[in-house]
RNA sequence: GGGCGAUUAGCUCAGUUGGUUCAGAGCACCUGCCUUACAAGCAGGGGGUCACUGGUUCGAGUCCAGUAUUGCCCACCA
């Protein structure tokens, strides 16, 4: 803590301060406005220490009160904030460092000696001098160089800036129109508040680094010529000065380079050589998507699209922009940033990176595309699943989600293996499994175009994860567990040819539709189904577009597939084996007959179930469980003896539910506002959703009834 | 200090324009199966007052406000 004299008094005022060096670059002394301690010094000056300048005492509001001595120096030339009073007050500013951190001119008799022994010669020097009040030990953070950790000193320089108003204002607009587009959407509101009017900064384009593309500045004593060559530079200074004799030599050219930034911010364009080739460019421009992490959303993203208005025009021509645009991409799909369990970002400092390398030994590529891509939510950061060996606290390379892509591609595998094993046969099978395999093939190929277009749909929206979980679902729980277990035949027997080619046919195109997530899985699968020429490869086959679907259809299917686990889990929970087979009956309703009219529909039940029969009945049939499946009743015959008292609880638990469900649907159909206000759409689902809900209930009671319960 | 998010099952996360029984997936867990593609598998099951409080609405996981918790970005620390 240093005091230094009110000019004209005997009054001493106190700052404190770390870098007490710079006290020679001090121009003023601040205190806050409203603190009552230094009003009647307002307008004062104080005597700096050592270089005895008087300097004036100003009132900011930046000063704390609460903080230190609640007394400021302010250093312009060494502090960003002091810098910014500085400006607001018109102070002078005094440099008192070289660039090698020597002490300069300024430095009084310190000169040319290093900062950090001119700050312990001046506690000395302040000591002495009866101008130091107290040390204290005082722990604060200095920026440090990331790469040699050499302590960083501000100190005012010369650098080149980038006005950036206009071309803000530019990029602002250019996503609020909707010209360019994000992905997910709410990044809009980040780079809002980056380039907003009252938030955006000149950019700094000049680094002192010896690698890049030098500042195409030449100086001539204090004239300044930019050009683009050096030739253009020189012919600009003999005109300027006057000396038609003036020579490249005596001139100078900056020895700043830019930002790396300032160069890649003409990537959308240099990338096709446009400056050069504007015809190339021409064909590309603009981009359909940009893929980038957010972290660039303000370096990068927001410089291309400036640059893309500032250029796009001079380079392809007013006609064709007002064609396709001037923005450089439509889209940008910002992606997560990869964090650890921990949520930690991922970085090679903190070792909590697997190794991709051992990762993909482990799980396959295919594997490990897969578990990053699974959890690739849009915008989302990815927390990636690696654990940490308790002991060395390293990462393990292991992953949940890879681990069940690689599952994922076994499966695959294994399903192309059944499909090459089953003997073939030109016969038809019987007439049963015969309706059955037409049925599953139908329901699988509408099914198929309904997940293309839900494929279509989630790509479309950059929905990645959910594009993948659909066909992840799709493969492994209707083809591999349903669909397969369809058409499977009898144990030694052959299939039908025209069946198996139907079912070469679909994993053809789950392969194709897979391929952009599982390259190499599905590459590999393509070409075992079939012969292929030299050349023809998955990656560029025809990708599938979806064609028209039946809904019904799909309903049906997946009502008697509830039927088929219903029974499974009736077997489940009564220790009933699967070998065993049992009897079904339905109860007999329009909706019930309308259902088994589906052919097929009735011998795939009986074959994924097992049972000995499967019929339609109006009669009461003993001894049974019911269950629903949809807004129908079965009865499943088991030759157990039946826990009746199970039973009864299981149904009126049921009851309850269906009766809470109804009172709810009773209660909104009878609000007038409901009715008159719901489009008729909503209103027509609640009445059906009634209506079931009512059917379920009279089924209900008549079983409870039926077990006397 | 300024800003932007997040909070849904034990864990990690989906849930699109407020409107089907919307409360879901994977993992983990429990039960039963060595069924001749896959036990690295199959068939089932349990588990959530959608952080809390209020508001808007005929209707809220979804929209608004506040609170709590939490993450990130930027700035700063005399």
């Amino acid at each position: 803590m240093v005091r230094y004299q009110i000019e004209g008094t005997e009054e001493y005022i106190t700052i404190a301060t770390v870098r007490q060096e710079t006290i020679l670059g001090e121009t003023a002394s601040a205190v806050h406005p409203e603190d009552e301690r230094f009003k009647h010094l307002h307008g004062k000056k104080a005597i700096v220490p050592m270089v005895n300048r008087a300097v004036p005492i100003i009132a900011d509001p930046y000063v704390d009160m609460e903080f230190g001595t609640g007394a400021l120096k302010i250093t312009p030339a060494h502090d960003l904030n002091d810098y910014e009073i500085g400006q607001k007050h018109k102070l002078e500013t005094i440099d008192i460092l070289n660039a090698d951190g020597t002490m300069s001119e300024a430095g009084g008799h310190y000169v040319g000696e290093d900062r950090f022994k001119a700050r312990k010669l001046i506690v000395k020097d302040l000591e002495a001098s009866g101008h130091l009040i107290e040390i204290r030990d005082y722990r604060n953070n200095v920026g440090r160089s990331e790469r040699t950790d050499a302590i960083v000193e501000p100190r005012l320089t010369e650098q080149w800036f980038l006005k950036m108003d206009e071309f803000a204002a530019t990029a602002l607009k250019a996503v609020d129109s909707g010209e360019v587009t994000f992905y997910p959407s709410q990044f809009w509101n980040m780079f809002y508040s980056w380039l907003r009017e009252d938030n955006v900064k000149d950019w700094c384009i000049s680094r002192q680094l010896w690698w890049g593309q030098q500042i195409p500045a030449w100086y001539y004593e204090y004239e300044i010529f930019v050009a683009e060559t050096e030739a253009d530079a020189l012919a600009e200074a003999r005109e300027r000065l006057n000396k038609p004799d003036l020579q490249l030599s005596d001139l100078t050219q900056d020895e700043d380079v830019v930002d790396t930034w300032f160069s890649s911010w003409l990537w959308p364009m240099t990338v096709f050589d446009g400056f050069e080739n504007p015809e190339e460019l021409a064909y590309y421009y603009p981009t359909n998507v940009l893929v980038t992490g957010w972290d660039i959303m303000f370096f990068w993203v927001a410089r291309m699209i400036m640059a893309g208005y500032e250029w796009s025009e001079d380079l392809l021509g007013a006609d064709l922009i007002k064609e396709k645009g001037p923005q450089p991409f439509n889209d940008v799909y910002f992606t997560g940033m990869v964090r650890d369990n921990k949520r930690r970002k991922m970085s090679k400092s903190l070792g909590n990176s697997p190794d991709a390398l051992k990762l993909i030994d482990k799980y396959g590529a295919d594997g490990v595309r897969f578990g990053m891509l699974s959890s690739a939510a849009a915008g989302n950061d990815i927390v990636f699943d690696a654990p940490f060996d308790p002991e060395t606290k390293a990462t393990l390379n292991e992953s949940k989600l890879c681990e069940q892509g690689w599952g994922f591609c076994n499966k695959i595998w294994n399903a192309l293996r059944l499909l090459k094993t089953w003997e073939v046969t030109q016969e038809a099978p019987n007439a049963e499994q015969a309706a059955i395999n037409e049925l599953a093939y139908q329901w699988m190929d509408n099914k198929l175009q309904q997940v293309i277009e839900q494929v279509e749909d989630h790509f479309k929206t950059y929905r990645l994860s959910d594009a993948l979980m659909t066909l992840y679902k799709f493969i492994w729980g209707d083809y591999c567990s349903w669909y397969l277990e369809m058409i499977k035949p009898a144990y030694g027997a052959p299939i039908d040819a025209a069946t198996l080619e139907r079912s070469f046919n679909l994993l053809e195109q789950m392969m194709t539709l897979l391929h952009p997530f599982m390259p190499f899985v599905t590459e590999e699968v393509w070409h075992q189904l079939r012969d292929r020429l030299e050349g023809e490869d998955c990656v560029i086959s025809e990708y599938p577009t979806a064609g028209t679907y039946d809904l019904e259809l799909i309903k049906k299917v997946e009502q008697a597939k509830q039927v088929v686990s219903n029974i499974r889990d009736i077997r489940n929970s009564n220790g009933v084996k699967m070998k065993e087979l049992l009897k079904l009956f339905a109860k007999e309703t329009p909706a019930a007959q309308a259902l088994f009219e589906l052919e097929g529909l009735r011998p795939m039940i009986i074959k994924m179930a097992n049972l000995e029969s499967l019929e339609l009945t109006k009669a009461e049939i003993e001894n049974t469980i019911a269950f629903m499946a949809g807004t129908e009743q079965f009865f499943l015959e088991l030759n157990i003896e039946i826990d009746t008292e199970e039973e009864c609880k299981k149904l009126k638990e049921e009851l309850e539910y269906q009766k809470g469900f109804l009172v709810m649907i009773d209660k909104k159909l009878s609000n007038e506002r409901f009715v008159n206000n719901a489009p008729a759409a909503v209103v027509d689902k609640e009445r059906k959703k009634q209506a079931d809900a009512q059917a379920k209930i009279q089924s209900i009671e008549e079983a409870i009834g039926k077990l006397g319960c």
